[in-house]
DNA sequence: TTGACTGTCATATGACACCATGACAGTTTT
DNA sequence: AAAACTGTCATGGTGTCATATGACAGTCAA
């Protein structure tokens, strides 16, 4: 797994360790069982503190998206919502709002966002399908 | 225009602010010249400082969405992006990419997330044709 | 011109988020 | 048992956000 980050984009850190840890499950990446870099080893080769890192999989882990055994590791949890679809759907449909401001504030139609999610989704696809 | 500040939200205010007039841009409700409430104004109403505002125009200014005259009040502008649409779109493709991930997590699929785009633009192209 | 309104700036202060240092606790291996 | 690994917690520094306040500068109407 590939990890990069921008210590002047004004994302936390922390947060972007999580995102990157969703992104790399939702791309199939990670996978459940997988174990996940030490706090002390990410935190190294990402020259940041463990605490940072150790915040991000304790993030993961009340999410529910890990599992943190103290002196074995974190290790990726199989995913299961305990929330209802209408929940779920009713949280992204901010997300997709948000997104829908942000392509008219840069002026792209509504037909370029269309393709550009057709676009990414099938992206992401290709390479779920290329992980296994 | 309605504004609304969740002040346990853990996005700054000043952020909010922001967000709340590029979405009304996007949707309408907020037009080319129009005025926007004076600073001290709008800080009373939603029980702020002054300085959140300012700060909030000031921001809007500084991208472009915004024109603010000592004197007279802060006017809508009339939305020109000096970005080629390469660089647009590229911007855009972040924001895409987190939206799927984000849907991954919520464990909605793929057909529901291009349903739920449709279903979004469609009411904000509704808002925007009422408000003409 | 005067007065009331606009936006802007500088300063100080308090609360909180982020991150770093060091010590602690559990597990696995030797 | 000892060593080397794992995650975790308490503490303190630093910066951002928001507040409060005062002062200043530009605009417009009475």
């Amino acid at each position: 797994m590939v990890w990069s980050i921008d210590y002047h984009s004004g994302v936390p850190v922390y947060l972007q360790v999580v995102q990157q840890v969703q992104s790399a499950v939702a791309s199939g990446v990670l996978r459940e069982g997988d174990q996940l870099p030490s706090v002390r080893a990410l935190a190294e080769q990402l020259r940041v503190n463990r605490n940072t890192i150790a915040r991000a999989y304790g993030e993961l882990e009340h999410a529910g998206a890990l599992e943190n055994r103290q002196g074995s590791g974190c290790f990726v949890r199989a995913s299961a919502t305990p929330l209802r679809k209408a929940v779920r759907t009713e949280r992204l449909t901010g997300a997709v709002d948000s997104l829908i401001v942000q392509a008219h504030t840069l002026q792209v139609s509504d037909d370029d966002l269309r393709g550009l999610l057709d676009e990414r989704l099938t992206e992401f696809d290709a390479r779920r399908k290329s992980e296994e």
